[in-house]
DNA sequence: CGATGGTTTGAGATATATCAAACCTCGTGG
DNA sequence: CCACGAGGTTTGATATATCTCAAACCATCG
């Protein structure tokens, strides 16, 4: 009985590739941890020396400036990858926004494992080719979209992605309603804006109609339709 | 003799990764095809029906919103891969900058190809983990730069990206002059600015000493070490 | 209850967009 | 050979979205 057994994104990450024994092989070289809200697993630069699959919470990969402008690069839940194969640094940190459990290898034993595991490396392969997608789309909100259009495109993401995927195939219908993992902050930095130019947005979509503001850190979706127009 | 033989990429291409007589095979499924400027590979939002590799010339890829506004969202040279394998659309078009030649396969006989060699999978893997690399960094870019810092860090990015790469490992040293495979309003779409904002900021390097704009296509970097520093 | 950290609201500054005109460059045809 | 026109580029004047700075606000927790 291993870890893997029990795991909870088993069918969803790239260890689905494996079979019960290619998965023991595996677990033997992997190592659980929990990471806290604020707590980081990596730092930007730094040499690459893990990568790990997301089994709970949500993480944060991110930029900056040397004077401290702070841009995030990517967001990532139970079942992503996280790291960077194959390559010596890091060019993100990763930090936890909430609660996080991660399963844990260092890099040289998960390339080595990779490389006599094709089928894992096609998983990854089709992550990592997802994930570009998504990336650029995301450039096109950056370089493009107005803040309005960027905040009701960040939250329609948001009701998409923080869908409990339960084992069995809950068909993926986006939130009505859900909890940001993000401070305004945090939201900022997504989005290549200011605080206080998101809270203005909330605000105003919220005196639209087209969401409600529940508390701080919750959103709820009033006018789908209607947001979709304002994103743009 | 095929047209692997004699290839231009053919060590720097995912192609590197096979034997002659897989090569053989590959080169069977492949069709070489010529672009000029303008002419277009793929669009936005279509079918993801081709792959190719890139042999010769530069080509974008880019995505729009409905009322026309444009963002670039990558650029490719010779030995870069196009396309979207093991899925179904492509969330962007693609099309030459200049002359070009591509070596295109159906998106059906290289998803099947590629299967059954874990050896070219990897090199894609390996090729597509380092084009989201960069996509991250201009995230930073488009989210949190100045437009100055914006065309300094294209310059620059340009510069490492022109080299005529050689068969024999000529090391990369920047270029100190290059053709800018783009018009204005292209490195405007690129950047996300305006053509007018991109113009501006072209002449102040140049007046500040930085570059040299011979003719309305060159660039020549006359001040690295500030130019790197106006890149931010 | 008061302190603290995050958030919202307000007023003003500013970088970039927008609109418009002048300016090159280069190819075409008289 | 030169005049012309067309497309792309630069320059200028103005508008505006977003940022910046600052204060008020609000939840949370000791």
């Amino acid at each position: 009985m291993t870890a893997c057994d029990t795991c909870v994104v088993r069918n969803r990450a790239i260890c689905s590739a494996l079979d019960a024994g290619e998965l023991a092989a595996l677990n033997s070289i992997s190592r659980r941890r929990s990471l806290s809200p604020g707590e980081s697993l990596m730092w930007e630069g730094e040499d690459s020396i893990l990568v790990a699959n997301v089994i709970d919470g949500v993480l944060k990969l991110s930029t900056g400036t040397e004077d401290g402008r702070e841009q995030i690069v990517g967001v990532v839940y139970p079942s992503d990858f996280i790291g960077r194969p194959f390559g010596s640094t890091t060019g993100h940190g990763v930090t936890a926004l909430t609660e996080a459990h991660v399963c844990v290898f260092t890099r040289r034993d998960f390339d080595a494992f990779a490389r006599e595991h094709p089928a894992l490396e096609h998983k990854l392969l089709q992550r990592t080719l997802g994930e570009l997608d998504r990336t650029r789309r995301w450039m096109l909100l950056l370089g493009r979209k107005s803040a309005g259009e960027r905040v009701a495109s960040f939250l329609l993401e948001m009701s998409e992605r923080l869908v409990e995927q339960g084992c069995q195939g809950t068909h993926d219908h986006p939130l009505a309603r859900f909890t940001l993992p993000f401070s305004r902050q945090q939201v900022a930095d997504v989005l290549g804006l200011t605080i206080e130019t998101v809270s203005r947005q909330f605000t105003r979509l919220k005196s639209e109609g087209l969401i409600d503001l529940p508390s701080r850190r919750e959103v709820a979706i009033v006018d789908r339709e209607g947001l979709v127009i304002e994103a743009g």
